[in-house]
DNA sequence: CTAACGTTTGTCCAACCGGTCAAAAATTTG
DNA sequence: CAAATTTTTGACCGGTTGGACAAACGTTAG
């Protein structure tokens, strides 16, 4: 299953990287393609020949960049897990969620990207190993919400909710950036929703008699 | 403000709305850079220059499809008023726009792309119009908080998540539908998802007692 | 009927884009 | 140092794309 790595010089390994954080950047604000080699290969600081000696295909960058991705992506679910107190369990993963919203706000709109475009590449990692994840996962919640932990609803629609309400603040930035205005818009926004979405997960909106 | 819409022929305004149509289709599932004016052309079955001689360049396309959206996509948010009892006012605006997800998910995608690349097409409109819009509203809310109607909490944040928690099943509709499988992920999930956000925005995950 | 006007299409072009290639430059190895 | 290997670059190519244009075709009004 797994391709062994080819052997890469030191200086290879360093391109490689200066490459992929280019691309990173250049892919997330205009997509796949409305992206050019020559626009990444300007945000590497080199030429698009040099670039192509690194990566032979724009798609094998594109590709690597997405596997990378997608581990870090699902690691706060991963974390999620059956020691503790259900709620305080939940309270975190979106806590975690949202941090990853504010401190790679790049990788969710690469990721947007490729799910708005009806995900492509990467259509069998949804059905597989995201599934099983999250089926395994909503299965974990069940039982809580069984034990009378947590009220009781639907353990997926649950997870969506989740993954919207945090990504929200990494996808559309600029239009909560612009709604929020100069004044309520700067670093404290991811605060504010921290605070927002942690009520509302717990406590809705119904007021305490 | 408001430029004199040309007089046209019946034939004129008929064409341009297939052309819309197909720009639609084709605009929502490939972006802009990433559609081709051949493939809408062909969408809505006519040849290149005769699409041309209906909109001059592509962005006028675009630019059409974008000024429609805007105003049948702010609609729900406009008719959330104050007359009514408020936890019934917030239900069926999740509600409407969770069906204008389900009904229009070509245009979801389409605004989701635009604010996904920055929105360097609908940013003044963003800050001006939009931002007006959800401030009015905003108050509102504020409103009915004073009033004891709902729990204390940010209302520009609460919009934001019934923003999201929404247009996720029109954005990420593959992703949905591929993580619920080919059981659950059927028409049915729409309605799923409306018993969900209803009780998580009312009540929350906190078991009762 | 016919002149005027609106519609459609084939052809063409310049810019762009992904990718190749051979040769030059730099680096590593013996 | 010199040979071998790796890295970098300029020039180039074929295919695509947005758009221009003039000629052909269709429609309508006098």
């Amino acid at each position: 299953m797994e391709i062994p790595a080819p052997r890469r010089t030191r200086i290879q390994q360093e391109k490689r990287e200066l490459i992929l954080e280019a691309a990173l950047e250049v892919f997330s604000t205009n997509g796949f393609r409305g992206s050019t080699i020559d626009q990444i290969a300007e945000a590497a600081g080199m030429s698009k020949p040099n670039l192509l000696y690194y990566f032979r295909r724009k798609e094998d960058i594109h590709e690597t960049l997405m596997q990378r991705l997608l581990d870090t992506w699902l690691a706060p679910l991963r974390e999620l897990d059956d020691i503790g107190d259900p709620l305080t369990e939940l309270r975190s993963y979106i806590r975690r969620k949202l941090e990853m919203a504010r401190d790679f706000p790049r990788e969710s709109r690469l990721f947007a990207n490729e799910i708005l475009q009806g995900a492509p590449r990467i259509m069998p990692m949804l059905e597989g190993e995201l599934k099983t994840l999250v089926d395994e996962k909503a299965a974990v919640i069940k039982g809580w919400m069984r034990a009378g932990k947590i009220a009781p609803t639907d353990p997926w629609h649950l997870i969506f909710s989740i993954w919207a309400t945090t990504q929200h603040y990494a996808d559309f930035d600029v239009q909560v950036r612009a709604v929020l205005g100069p004044d309520r818009g700067g670093d404290g926004r991811f605060e504010d929703a921290a605070r927002f979405l942690e009520q509302l997960f717990i406590d809705g909106l119904k007021p305490k008699t």
